[in-house]
DNA sequence: CAGATGTGCAACTCCATGGTTGCGTGTTGT
DNA sequence: ACAACACGCAACCATGGAGTTGCACATCTG
């Protein structure tokens, strides 16, 4: 089972609609396509792709019961993304340390 | 002058390629389109135009320095877009908690 | 001044995807 | 058993955006 790619996760992340998906389901409870779909503007079976696309980026998974499929969310996915935007701050940083140390070494 | 609204700035990285525009200016100087895209499997307009929905987004500004224009990574958009994660994170973890109660209260 | 280099802008493809409707199937409950 | 409900799948449409080419303009350099 292939871990979460931080890229692909982002990209789910990167639409306004999934957006407002995620964060119905973070506080909430597992909710289903039709329950999601009463609060946005866009059917069930929009809200159900969304989903998907959700699901292959690992971000949320499905949990069958009986008819009805309640999504929640995936926390390690999301943290992945975070990591990865807090990397490339750390980057950053480390660089504009490397800057002040060159600053300092000129006086 | 409008703070980055981290949901455009979660879009603007939710491209391939902008992740990778976005790994070369954290890691590296600021850089020019054309230096960037020597990089990439795309045209220098291509960089281009990611780096102008970048700049829209706030992920990056351009300084112009004679006949060239390099663009920066912006920390702060970048930090907003890892905040609205975190929270998202946090909210989950908060609902998580109040089950934990719930179960003990249980008890 | 003339050529080389760097850039932005505009027009144009083309494909991914957000959104829809329609339908068939499985589950619930009366 | 049967109607109501919940879902997944497939086909379809339209728009956006990623990428390209072409060009005109500004800047640097010999």
């Amino acid at each position: 089972m292939s871990r979460a790619d931080p890229g692909e996760v982002l990209a789910a992340l990167g639409d306004p609609t999934r957006q407002q998906i995620v964060t119905r389901l973070a506080s909430g409870q597992a909710r289903t396509a039709t329950e999601l779909a009463r609060d946005l503007p866009i059917t069930r079976q929009g809200v159900a792709k969304h989903l998907a696309t959700l699901r292959d980026a690992r971000v949320v998974h499905r949990e069958e019961v009986g008819r009805e499929s309640r999504y929640r969310l995936d926390r390690d996915a999301i943290a992945a993304a975070r990591s990865w935007i807090a990397d490339v701050e750390a980057t950053w940083d480390a660089r504009l340390d490397r800057l002040a140390d060159l600053a300092e070494r000129d006086d």
